[in-house]
DNA sequence: ATATTAAATTGATCTCTGTCAGGTATTATT
DNA sequence: AATAATACCTGACAGAGATCAATTTAATAT
């Protein structure tokens, strides 16, 4: 029988998808010639929400975060890592600006496939599109989850699971080198970034993880697991 | 240029799929051997998360309630009224069971189409597939905006937009029989049944709409609207 | 090394909204 | 019609977390 699945405020989707295996060799060989690489560094833009949607992007390398903003707000939706695509919402000719905002937390390799190009593959291959929306819907039940826990967890479990989402996820260790600072964090958390403060104190005081300078060492996972779950 | 939407908690997809008409005669023939007709009463439930998934549902009449739940815990996802596919999750083998549960606002009339045949559906016919696809995109960029404003929009402002919400889309008219109770209200606007008493008599008392027994009617359309956008 | 800017921390306060508890009105049932 | 059962309403209270202001620490530039 399936482990019943706990909700998590985790964003980061540990799936890779590989639909281009899909595809045929001369279809391989056009979408060679319809693609550029792009590298942005820390920080910068790789696509802006409300601009015209051109290409669909394959990031091939790095870590993307995927955000909807309005005035100054911000709301992040996920968090991507290597081997997925970015604008895949334009797929619909009904959305012809971006859905949302991304960008580069490091150094990211990003190929651009031309939108028209991505759509005809579509039309024309059907195993293609097939995963394609295999990979939408994973996306949808993620980001379902994460808006779930964002309306009934509290800060301290969407704390313990951002913790554990980024030692289980991205760094693959229970130690890592903290690369967002306290603000990124509360941004991800859906919190303030006082009360990321003061949560990650507490969790220090109580023995849970040890913090230092830019890092991040998880002392007691199973009561995080915890928290996480009853937080 | 295009007119700057802003996110409302509106849950109420507006959408009504015409997918089907991309089938041919004899793939309509298959469909119809491969459906059944199902109908359902005010509060039956038409799909539970977590069971196996067998079909996906097409609705045919109606208003469903889709949404997540985990122990006590409930998170409306969207408002789906007719001509409108439900279970499309597990078109991904991944989910073997519905990712979400779903339920009758009033009388309903489902088509279960067998699972299996709507995925050879997909695979022979691409351009129905990327219907789906759209179908898909509208859904996350909907359930998208609703995350949105439950994390940045207080009460007021979500008040606000279930009312306008309500009033443009499902009883189309500024005057409505109110169908649904406090508590249903509260549920889909994520708030206590308290809280909502207490916004619709200030509402009222303020002079934004008049409120009898089980109907509501829109005084002031332009101030709601002031108020979905700041509150 | 020093100055300047940015990030992290802490404390105090305040507000929104949920919870609880107790009402009244409305609907359903006998 | 009487009673039971919901639904609706109101007030009091409390707690989570945001915001504001001030300080310390770290990072960067001069």
């Amino acid at each position: 029988m399936n482990k019943k699945e706990q909700y998590t405020g985790c964003t980061i989707s540990s799936n890779q998808t590989s639909c281009f295996e899909n595809l045929t060799d001369e279809e391989k060989n056009l979408l060679e010639k319809n693609s550029v690489r792009v590298n942005y560094k820390k920080g910068e833009t790789i696509c802006k929400q409300g601009s015209f949607s051109t290409h669909i992007m394959f990031i091939e390398k790095g870590l993307v975060k995927v955000y909807l903003e309005e005035k100054t707000n911000t709301l992040v939706l996920k968090i991507v890592p290597s081997c997925n695509l970015l604008g895949l919402t334009s797929i619909n000719e009904d959305f012809i600006t971006y859905q949302y905002s991304a960008l580069a937390y490091f150094e990211t390799e990003i190929i651009q496939i031309d939108i028209h190009f991505f759509r005809k593959l579509l039309i024309g291959n059907a195993v293609f599109a097939r995963e394609v929306i295999n990979i939408l819907n994973r996306n949808s039940v993620q980001v379902n989850g994460r808006f779930f826990c964002f309306t009934h967890k509290q800060s301290y479990g969407r704390m313990a699971d951002i913790i554990i989402c980024l030692s289980d996820r991205v760094f693959k260790n229970t130690e890592f080198e903290l690369l967002l600072n306290r603000n990124e964090i509360a941004e991800l958390s859906g919190m303030s970034t006082e009360t990321v403060v003061r949560l990650l104190r507490k969790f220090k005081d109580d023995g849970l993880i040890e913090t230092g300078n830019k890092y991040l060492k998880i002392l007691d996972y199973d009561r995080l697991k915890i928290i996480s779950e009853h937080g």
